[in-house]
RNA sequence: GCGGGGGUUGCCGAGCCAGGUAAAAGGCGGCGGACUCAAGAUCCGCUGGCGUAGGCCUGCGUGGGUUCGAAUCCCACCCCCCGCACCA
């Protein structure tokens, strides 16, 4: 038998006369058009099946529009901008061995090769070339004739960026902004969560400067909660750490020497003066800001130089710290008086009650230190209670009387007005700083940096924000339920900085030192792929591509024949390009991960709505989750990662296929177990002999009449086509493909085991559909089987099966319903009665038992309950039947309607007639399967063979059963 | 913390928006049978519990509620996952 078949084989098979005859090469013509893509994977590594998950969805997309006639263009290209891959050359260049081992063991690089990764430009060229064979190894169908890359590498890709770039600038979208980041002193670079060996998350806080004065000094206490300066009794410092006096903006500030050399980094100028000892003054006073009150300087040892500026105000109604350190100082008199401060003075501070917080009394801070058994400030416990208060306070806390106008306010609500009023007032002032410690990969500890004049995305502006919306609301978004976060992040989103310092990239066209960066050079390049052709084949050259020129393909606007002339090109391929964008843009469909939705999809919306009039604003995103792998997230360091080359190689491509498709739809993560990837391997091979030997029984049974059998397949098929259809058309791959490779699987095994011989040219038919409903999904296996079943050239360009919605009989799938319901009760009984039976005895409801089930039926249908329709049927039909078989039949009848979805009612009432017949016609098969003999009685017919009295349980639909 | 998505029978995963067709699709696994010298593949049946007649009981995170009827609707609670920006 030749059983046997290699998909390794096939599938080099099929690539190589799909190429070879450019099926997927699309040029504008005057079919409908489909413009697919999917987002270009970034080169510092190989392609995993994470990425063959969402591309595949684009494939079955573009393949399933491609066979319903459109003209359909799937390009693919290469991202190559950024700091990652030109940071992974620098440290293969280190020698960096994790990187190395991940590089060989996990990406399957030849050692050889890595050493030559110190040049970034020879490992994205690398993992393009491998990448693309993977592409083309799982059959994607893909226009190769627009392939790019992108970068200052690719002189016409930069050309197009500048041109976004400046298009950008003319709409005022872009900004010069400050911002602080996480900074690394050594790289001199930001350093971002994946760029650390500690402190993944951290961010920059935000401290308030409270400037209190002291003589001539100012004494900047760091905080987060301004607003409690109005609770202000002391002020600490901590005695054994050393000052720094310093000059910033015209004053003397004291400063921990971290603090100094943090806010010299924040835009301040900081100039050397002098130094102290933090005891030196302990027990001066000083004056608060706002408040104007004289208060304390105290010693506390919880006041880290580390952190904030050293310096920190005492608030003890509302701050388990400062709260705790004052009674600490009561229970070591000796402290006090090594600094000549008397007891009474501390005894005298009397905490200040600023906020009203449900569940807490008048001083929240010194409750939760008494609740949680606070034994000093060097207890962790304080920490925990300061977090406590401080989210207590902020969400659920309002603002007592003392805040005057803020009054009555909650905590959150008023904190920004009176942050905005202090530092308008000048008595408060801006530091940033990390809350826990962070780590470069390179081993620095960071710190936070603000940056000058960088270069921003505007997002925050309103009106774009408004274009974004009113894209997303033509749009189609598959899953709906993905829209709510589009909908979430437009508003979310602020000024994102567009350009960087370091890395691969193209350089903005008027601040050369800097390269826009890899989110930005994402957003509308598919534009590109319309032209990319012209480029490739040599009819354009990359510094043609002037601003002008651009304007003109893309945007319609200026005069060909001028561009024509000052550029010195042909006007018909200026024309002919203009005219090719015009034709494949807008996109009609982007495919991307879920990570991707808050950042590159939404940058794509507001990109496009920023340059492009709204009839090129893209038709349909969709979204899908991320892959897991033996349900666990992929993870390149856990070794939890799969290459795609290495899966084509275990698997094949359709298996491949297969096995992802059938994992997940919608947002949910499919998860790949290469358990489940044999499975499907065993049921592609089955599948496909299956299909086979069908085939030749198809050629060799021929019948002339269409049977009720053979048009419950075709209502069958055409039912399939149709979910099909439907489920693809909207991304939903998995039941798409369920349905497909299982449904119409199962439909015809079941026709199978109903007939003896198969309507051959019925089957032969049913068969070309199948194939051609599989293409899409897996489309190796689909054009061998098109071949095999005697068809050419391609599957992949033959037309996708229309249903007919005439040919979805109800009537014979009710029919056939019927059948497996009995069939299934006879089961039941003989499970039950666990004998083995000679001969089975059907008997079919007597007349008189529908005329009453029809009446219920019209009663339900008014909407009668249970109790009046027994009512009725009672007094209508009790001269000729007893009540308690009236009852029992109202109530089976009843059940038995409520329980069947509207059309079906329709047709149980319709098929009243016809039980008997359906039983009589099914009496062979059921004789088949059960294997022995097998009568139909109608229940009222006289002289029925009926020992055990059954056909009196004889019900409509409900045939009374006896096995003997 | 903010925002989004979930918890279904041995596993994966439908159903939930529009309550009743539902012991709950389908796949996988397991068990039994057919075929075979045998194994594999394939086909058929079973796969919550009980039952010598198509039935009964229990059941969809937990606890309440609405309803003739709830996996589906409402309320409260518990748990899990994802994103939150200078990474791509």
């Amino acid at each position: 038998m030749s059983k046997l078949i290699n998909f390794e084989e096939l599938e080099k098979k099929w690539i190589k006369l799909w190429r070879e005859n450019g099926i997927f090469e699309a040029d504008p013509n005057d079919k409908s058009k489909i413009f697919v893509t999917f987002p270009f994977p970034y080169m510092n590594g190989p392609l995993h099946l994470g990425h063959a998950f969402t591309a595949l969805r684009v494939d079955v997309y573009a393949r399933l529009k491609r066979m319903q006639g459109f003209n359909v263009l799937f390009p693919w290209a290469w991202h190559w901008t950024g700091a990652t891959i030109a940071g992974q050359a620098k440290r293969i260049a280190e020698h960096d061995e994790h990187v190395i081992k991940v590089l060989v063991e996990i990406d399957g690089v030849n050692p050889r090769e890595v050493e030559k990764f110190i040049d970034p430009i020879y490992m994205a060229k690398y993992y393009t070339n491998e990448n693309k064979s993977v592409v083309d190894g799982l059959g994607f169908s893909v226009d190769w004739r627009r392939e790019f890359h992108t970068t200052s590498h690719h002189k016409a890709f930069s050309k197009f960026i500048e041109w976004q770039y400046l298009k950008l600038r003319e709409k005022g979208y872009i900004v010069k902004g400050t911002h602080p980041i996480v900074w690394c002193p050594r790289c001199k670079s930001p350093t971002g969560d994946h760029d650390r060996l500690e402190g993944v998350g951290v961010s920059p806080e935000k401290y308030i400067l409270m400037k209190f004065k002291c003589g001539d000094l100012i004494l900047p206490a760091a905080t987060f909660r301004p607003e409690t300066i109005y609770g202000v009794t002391n002020l600490w410092l901590n005695p054994n750490v050393d000052y720094l006096i310093v000059h910033v903006d015209g004053e003397k500030w004291v400063l921990s020497k971290p603090a100094a050399e943090k806010i010299s980094n924040q835009l301040k100028k900081v100039e050397y003066i002098g130094e102290l000892k933090g005891r030196e003054l302990i027990g001066k006073k000083c004056i608060a800001p706002v408040v104007g009150r004289e208060v304390i300087i105290l010693p506390a040892f919880f006041v880290d130089p580390n952190n904030g500026t050293g310096v920190v105000y005492s608030v003890p109604a509302h701050a388990p710290y400062d709260w705790i350190a004052l009674k600490d100082l009561l229970d070591h008199p000796e402290l006090l008086s090594s600094y000549e401060i008397s007891r009474d003075e501390i005894e005298r501070i009397k905490p200040i009650s600023l906020i009203e917080v449900e569940g807490f009394g008048e001083f929240p801070a010194i409750e939760i230190v008494e609740k949680l058994k606070v034994r000093d400030q060097n207890d962790p416990k304080v920490e925990e209670a300061t977090q406590i208060i401080y989210k207590r306070e902020f969400h659920k806390g309002v603002l007592k009387s003392i805040y005057g106008k803020y009054a009555g306010l909650k905590v959150f609500e008023a904190k920004d007005k009176i942050i905005e009023e202090f530092l308008s007032k000048g008595c408060a002032d801006i530091m940033y700083d990390l809350t826990q410690k962070v780590i470069c990969r390179c081993g620095t500890p960071c710190i936070v940096k603000v940056l000058k004049d960088q270069w921003f995305l505007k997002y925050s502006d309103k009106e774009w924000k408004q274009l974004a919306k009113s894209a997303l609301k033509n749009m189609k978004i598959y899953p709906e339920d993905a829209r709510k976060n589009f909908e979430e992040v437009i508003d979310w989103l602020q000024d994102k900085a567009c350009t960087r310092a370091t890395g691969l990239g193209t350089p903005l066209p008027w601040d050369e030192k800097w390269l826009v960066e890899t989110l930005s050079d994402s957003t509308i390049y598919m534009a590109f792929y319309t032209i990319s052709k012209y480029v490739n084949d040599g009819r354009i050259s990359p510094e043609k591509l002037t601003p002008e020129l651009l304007d003109y393909i893309f945007l319609g606007k200026g005069d060909s024949k001028s561009i024509s002339k000052s550029h010195g090109l042909p006007l018909n391929l200026i024309n002919e390009m203009r005219s090719e964008f015009d034709y494949w843009y807008p996109v009609d469909l982007r495919v991307s991960a879920k990570e991707l939705l808050p950042n590159h999809l939404t940058f794509f919306i507001f990109h496009h709505v920023a340059i492009f009039p709204p009839e090129k604003w893209p038709k349909a995103i969709g979204v899908n989750g991320m892959l897991m792998i033996e349900g666990k997230p992929m993870s390149k360091s856990k070794g939890i990662f799969i290459t795609l080359k290495n899966a084509i190689k275990m698997f094949g491509a359709d298996v491949i296929r297969g096995t992802l498709l059938l994992s997940a739809e919608d947002l949910d993560d499919p998860d790949w177990r290469n358990k489940n990837a044999e499975d499907f391997r065993r049921n592609l091979k089955s599948i496909f002999n299956f299909m086979l030997e069908l085939k030749k029984r198809a050629m060799s049974e021929k019948i002339s009449e269409l049977r009720e059998i053979d048009r419950w397949l075709i209502s069958q098929i055409n039912k399939k086509i149709k979910t099909i259809t439907k489920n693809a058309e909207q991304l939903k791959t998995r039941t798409a493909f369920h349905e497909a490779f299982y449904g119409i699987w199962n439909d015809v095994k079941w026709y199978l085991r109903r007939v003896e011989k198969v309507n051959g040219d019925l089957i032969a038919d049913i068969l070309n559909i199948w194939v051609k409903l599989l293409a899409p999904f897996i489309p190796f296996t689909a054009e061998e089987l098109w071949e095999k079943l005697g068809n050419k050239p391609f599957v992949s360009t033959a037309s996708w099966p229309n249903y007919d919605e005439k040919k979805i009989d109800l009537r014979s799938d009710f029919s056939e319903k019927l059948i497996k319901n009995l069939l299934e009760d006879i089961l039941k009984i003989r499970k039950a009665i666990k004998i083995n039976p000679s001969r089975i005895y059907l008997y079919v409801a007597p007349a008189w038992k529908y005329d009453v089930y029809i009446e219920v039926a019209k009663l339900v249908s008014q909407k009668a309950s249970l109790k009046e329709i027994v009512r009725h049927v009672i007094s209508k039909f009790h001269a000729k039947y007893s009540r308690r078989e009236l009852i029992k039949l109202v109530q089976y009848s009843f059940e038995d309607i409520v329980n069947s979805p509207p059309v079906e009612r329709k047709l149980k009432i319709e098929s009243v007639s016809r039980e008997l017949e359906i039983y009589e016609s099914a009496k062979d098969f059921l004789e088949r399967e059960l294997k022995i003999k097998v009568s139909v009685y109608r229940a009222d017919q006289p002289e029925i063979y009926d020992p055990k009295r059954k056909a009196n349980s004889a019900m409509p639909f409900r045939p009374g059963i006896y096995i003997e």
